[in-house]
Order: C-alpha cells, then structure tokens, then sequence
DNA sequence: CGCCGGACCGTTTTT
DNA sequence: CGGTCCGGCG
C-alpha cells in the first residue's frame, strides 16, 4: 500500500479525516489539528477517493481562513486545490444569490451594503423624525435591525410590537430602511444569508442545482454557526452530500450574534446518520498553557466537561505582568519582544491578543517609535479606509446599469459618497434637498442632478458640474484598461490633487495599493470587468495581501480565533475590559461565561509563551482605577511567575475606588482630582477643583467658604 | 457653505 | 485620552 495523508494522522484524527459514508460531527479541542484534519480529508477524498474536487465545499468562519486553507490546500493538491470550493457562508449566499437572484425579485448584480451605506440610508430618516444622534446611535439602531431580521421579524410585526415610544421609534426607522433598501434592490449582511435561504427553501430548482453540485461539504467552526447558517447547510446537503462538521463547544464566542451551541450538540438528532469523533489531545501548547486553560475553562457550568492533554515538552509558566501606568504596558511588552527577538523568535511568531479594537492603539504608538514592526488585523480595514471606499464609490458611478435594475437606486449611495469629496461646495443642506426632491419624484440622485427643479441656481450649477464630471469619466472608460482607469478618475475627479495637498501620503500609497489590487484581480480573472470586481468587495474587508511576514500581529482574541503563535501576550486583562463591563452588568451568567471562553480561546493560541499584562492606571470610560481581569484568579499558581514582586492586587465584585487596599488610595488619591472636577467636601460642601499642584488641591466652594487649598489624598475630599 | 475650536462622549466582539 | 460632532464665524 503506498503512503496516504492519513499516516500522519493519530487514530482518532484518522477516523475523522476517512469517514465517508456517513455524516461526521467532530468536536475537536483547541490544537487539537482540526485544520490539519479537515486538510488531510479534503486531499484524501481527491487523491485516494477520487471525488471530483469541485464537488466538494468548505465553509470557513472568516475570509483569512478561507485565504489559509486555500493556500494550504494548493501545496497538497495544486492545480485541483483551486476547484474545491473554499469560501465564507457570506461569500457563498453571494455565489448563490448571483446566479439567481432573480427569482426573488433581486437584479443578480445587486449591490452589498457595507454598515456605511446603511448609515447614509438612515440619514433622511433621522432628519425627518428629528432624532438626536446621541440619543439613539445609528450604530445602535443598525444592532437592532440585524437582531429583528435574524428572528425573522419583519417591520410591519416590529411595529406591531413595540410597546415603549423607544422601541417604537426604532420599529418605525427599521421600515424605512427595508423600504430604501428594497427600492435599491441592495442587500445588508444579513439579507445575504437570509435572501439566500429563502431562495433555496422555495426554489426547488435552484435548491436542486447546488445539491446536485456537492458531494461532501464540511463546515469549520460549526460551534459559532447560527439558525439560519444552519438552515442554508441542511438544505445545500441535501439527500444525498455528507456533511462535516468540526468545532468546539467551548470556543463558542458568537452567541452575541445569534450562535447557538445547541446546534453542534444536537447535530446527531437532525442527522441520525452520524459519526461523532471527538479530539482531545492537543499538540499545539506546552503543558502549563494547556493546563492553566483547562483549569479556567473549567469554571463555566454550561459546559460538557472535557479536558484536553499534552504531550509536548516544555515547562515555561505563564508570565504575569502588572504596570501602574496604562503607558507603562506597551513599554514592557515592547521590552519583552526585543528581548526574545534577540534570543531568536521571530516577529511573525509573536502576537498581542486584546478584548477590544481600541486597545491596539497604545501598543501600536509604542511599537512604531521603538521599531518594532507590527501588523493590526480587524479594526480599520483595507476595503474599509475611506480613500479605497470614495475611489470605488467613483468607479461605481461609472458601472454599465444592469438590465434588471433600470432605475438604479442604489447609485445614490456611491454619489452621496463622493459628491463633495474633494469640495465642490455641495455641502449636507444640499444634499438633503436633492435627496428629498429624488425621493418625491421617485428618480436616483443622479436623474435629479441633471434636472433639479426646486433648487437654488448655485446649486444647479454645482449639480451640472458634478454630472459633467461622471458623464466624462464613463466617455473614457473604454481608453483604459482597468487599472489606468483608476488613475484617470483619481486624477479627473481632483481626489488625488486633493490628498497630495492634505499630504495624505498613506492614503495616496494605499490607492496605490489598490491599483495592483485590480491588476491581481484581473490577473487572476482575466474575465473579470469593472462591474464584477465591484460587486463583491464589500465582502471581502480584509485584504490579505500580507506582506507583513515577519511583524508581529496586532489583533482582538475573536481575531484570533483559529490561529497560533510562539509566543502570545494577552494585554489589557483588566476587569471591566476583559471581561468587557457590559457583558459582566448586563448579560448574567451567560455572558460572563461566553468571555471566559473567549479567555480560553486566546490563552490556547499560545504554543510555547504565554505572557498576560494589565494595568492600573486610570480608566476615563469605567471612571476608576483598574484591576486585573477576574479571570487571573481562575489561573493556578503553579503555572504563573511574576517577573518581579508586586503589590497583589486583589479583585472584589463592585470594583469601585473603596475595595482598593489603603495604601493604594492614598498613594493614587493624589491624580484622583482634575482641573474643573465637581468635589464633595465633607465640610465644605460641593466645589470645583481649579488647581492641582502635586498633592495639593486649589478647591472653589460655594460663597460662604470661598477658595481652599487641601491636601488631594485627605478622605473628606471626594469627587461629586 | 466650510472651517475651526471647544464641548462632549464613549469603547465588545464580525461578515 | 482621543475622536466626533456641533455651533459660531468668516
């Protein structure tokens, strides 16, 4: 017998991998090689099955793990490895929903919605129902879009149940959305999967095309998959495809957005055709690390026990860290990389894990003045920067209309992006005028700048400009190749003048960035047109371009997930942060136990070196001194060292300035009062800090006491 | 209309 | 602290 990818399987990672004539559920703990199985199968079924490698689907959690397995896969299988088809649930509702939109009412080159474009659809509306931004978010109310549509409930219901003016309001702003967005005929990310869905439920024909596509699909991350994903896997798979399923219950971190772990447990009820192979030994962390996480991950209760184990040798603990300052933790993770950069492990082994995208900054102010190079995944994204969004908004003005979309509503979006960027003296008053004499008259933005009515000559004239310019650049489109076309749009439209004179040299090197985007793309598609490449970016936030080979990697643990380093150091572990405030206030015990495993997902990214900091430094959002997370007391001392004795600093539940020990107030109580702080003086009464000089405070009180100076730390004196 | 300065506000997590 | 938004002014 000659050999097979399956040798270098363990027992159980074989079973998993060769197991073809039923369905497959895997639960696979962390490091466990769930990639590495799910690898091994895909090349066992094309190399010693024989399956046709278009037959077969893999659904990933994000587009950089569709990007790895790709990449991955093509060193087993080359050529073949580009057939198999690798794609997020998103990417592939959009492959569906292109080919046969139509059926329900959608032109196939229906345009995506990125959360900009729902902003701008809102605008009218918050202008006509008069609501304060600050009162209610577009952010907020775009949470509260998403959560009715993934419970299937439509405007028309939402209103009907409303009970407060509040959620009535919102119920009323979600119907003006779904109407501006059916006009547009575009789609949000989550019309995406439910379009999707719906159009395979009711469409036997297309159903039956793409379950006579398949013959084995798998699914990654399945513990993180919602009831509608799930609906669209169970109706893809068919009769007659197996599925694969491979997670882990306890790396569930999605549930915030509709995940339910109930649906990989009973996954053996809806498919009694099942095998269950379970993965535990890990060969991914040393022993502390694997232990420590074990032991934390143990005090969840919602929970199937299972404790994963290693053989892997190594006896590094799991460095604590405390900084005073907030400043001061960067500067300590920045020393501890220089010094193991020196010892040898390279920056691309070494990653910073944070709760939240803000966190990433002080770190990345750090690393830029010491030198050492870094990678930010997640926050602002490639497709997401505005220059790379106005250039494509241009473009888009520039597209041939689709035939099944005459009216083309969802232009609008593309001008209100661009209309005055750079400055054409069309400021929001306009806009808004134009916007609501397109919408009486039914006509696109664009219609209604050629021909405004009841607007001010300036402003006309402003208009015909505009048009002019659009109406150019389309006339030459045809005189470029695509990716010279961009240049001449950047340069016809003034954007490019416009950055060179605000010196935005990193936006204009990003443009950059795109022109060889465009080039690749086509290089890569020779068929591709302007219209095709346009459509689908918004899906694809994240360019993967990474150049980035040897940087350590900036990124939030929901970030990481799926991904593994040398050396992980988890920062801002503070109470209030990691776990995040609000899930520890307002979700209960569920939520506090979705962060501990989102704790456990980032502490098993590590293989080697752990190394956890957090700071005590002031909090301006939680109005406090911070502690270390609650979490670090479910870590056993065995596995920890300081690397320098500390004060121990303890957690207690409110978290409030009186369960720190004394020392510690008085030695703090000092920065505790700014310039203009409101004060209670237990004398006194109410005053106004005016000065703070050391520890000695200048105190405005009312008239009868007049101005004092008092010692800051002394405990009559506390803030309103 | 657009610019600037000051007030104010706030931070989960992703496709 | 840093980013955003609003309101006054040119």
């Amino acid at each position: 017998m000659s050999e097979s990818v399956l040798d270098t399987l363990n027992i159980n990672q074989r079973k998993a991998a060769s197991t073809i004539d039923t369905h497959v559920r895997i639960i696979a703990g962390a490091g466990s090689g769930k990639t590495r199985v799910l690898m091994a199968r895909i090349v066992y079924l094309v190399k010693e099955v024989g399956i046709m490698p278009n037959r077969i689907l893999a659904i990933t959690f994000t587009n950089k793990a569709t990007q790895e397995m790709k990449e991955r896969l093509h060193t087993q299988l080359k050529d073949e490895a580009s057939v198999v088809r690798i794609s997020t649930i998103h990417a592939l509702c959009v492959r569906i929903l292109r080919e046969d939109a139509d059926q329900i009412g959608y032109p196939r080159s229906f345009t995506i919605l990125d959360s900009d474009d729902q902003k701008q659809i809102l605008r009218p509306i918050y202008k006509k129902m008069d609501i304060d931004l600050k009162q209610l978010s577009m952010a907020k109310v775009l949470g509260y879009i998403s959560g009715y549509k993934s419970e299937h409930i439509d405007p028309d219901m939402a209103i009907a149940m409303a009970e407060t003016d509040n959620s009535e309001q919102i119920a009323n702003i979600y119907k003006f959305y779904e109407d501006a967005r059916l006009e547009m005929k575009a789609m949000d990310f989550d019309d995406l999967l439910i379009e999707a869905h719906k159009l395979l439920n009711h469409n036997v024909d297309v159903r039956t095309k793409w379950q006579n596509r398949l013959d084995y699909i798998h699914v990654d991350e399945f513990q993180d998959v919602d009831p509608v994903q799930y609906g669209i896997i169970r109706l893809i798979t068919g009769k007659h495809a197996f599925l694969c399923v491979v997670g882990d219950p306890d790396q569930t971190i999605y549930t915030w957005r509709g995940a339910s772990v109930d649906i990989i447990l009973r996954f053996n009820k809806d498919f009694e055709n099942c095998e269950t192979v379970i993965l535990d030994q890990n060969y991914r962390s040393t022993k502390p690390i694997l232990e420590a996480s074990n032991k934390v991950i143990s005090y969840n209760q919602d929970r199937i026990k299972k404790d994963l184990y290693t053989q892997i040798p190594g006896d590094d603990k799991i460095l604590l860290h405390a900084s005073s300052e907030e400043g001061d933790e960067p500067l300590f993770v920045a020393r501890e990389i220089s010094k193991r950069h020196k010892n040898g492990i390279d920056y691309k082994d070494i990653a910073i894990l944070y709760r939240s995208n803000y966190s990433s900054r002080s770190f990345e102010r750090v690393f830029r003045t010491v030198g050492i190079p870094y990678i930010i995944y997640g926050g602002i994204r490639f497709y997401e920067r505005q220059e790379i969004k106005d250039a494509l908004a241009y473009l888009k003005l520039c597209t041939y209309p689709d035939e099944n979309d005459p009216e083309q509503f969802s232009l609008d979006l593309a001008i209100l992006r661009v209309i005055n960027q750079p400055r054409r003296g069309i400021g929001q008053k306009s806009i808004d005028a134009l916007r609501e004499e397109a919408a009486s008259r039914h006509i696109n933005l664009f219609e209604e700048m050629r021909d405004p009515i009841d607007i001010s000559n300036a402003i006309k004239r402003k208009c015909e400009g505009f048009v002019s310019l659009i109406l150019d650049l389309r006339s030459h489109r045809k005189d470029y190749s695509l990716e010279d076309f961009l240049d001449y749009v950047l340069d016809k439209t003034g954007y490019l003048k416009m950055l060179e004179d605000e010196n935005e040299t990193e936006r204009i090197e990003n443009l950059k960035e795109l022109k060889s985007d465009i080039a690749q793309s086509l290089k890569e598609d020779p068929d591709m047109t302007l219209e095709t490449y346009l459509q689908d970016v918004s899906l694809f936030t994240d360019k993967t371009s990474d150049l980035a080979l040897n940087s350590v990697s900036l990124m939030t643990v929901h970030a990481a997930k799926g991904l593994e380093f040398d050396t992980v150091f988890l920062v801002n572990f503070n109470d209030g942060i990691f776990p995040s405030a609000r899930s520890v206030q307002e979700g209960g015990r569920k939520s506090l136990e979705e962060e501990r495993r989102l704790c456990y997902v980032a502490m098993t990214r590590a293989k080697r070196n752990l190394i956890i900091t957090w700071n005590t430094g002031y909090s301006y959002m939680l109005d406090t001194y911070k502690i270390s997370s609650r979490f670090l007391m479910e870590i056993p001392k065995e596995y920890t060292y300081d690397d320098k004795p500390k004060p121990k600093v303890e957690y207690t539940s409110n978290m409030m300035q009186s369960s720190m020990s004394p020392s510690k107030q008085t030695m703090k109580k000092n920065q505790k009062f700014r310039k203009g702080d409101l004060v209670d003086h237990s004398v006194y009464g109410q005053g106004v800090v005016l000065k703070i000089e050391g520890n000695v405070a200048t105190v405005a009180f009312s008239h009868k006491f007049g101005v004092k100076k008092l010692n800051a730390s002394h405990p009559s004196l506390k803030k309103a």
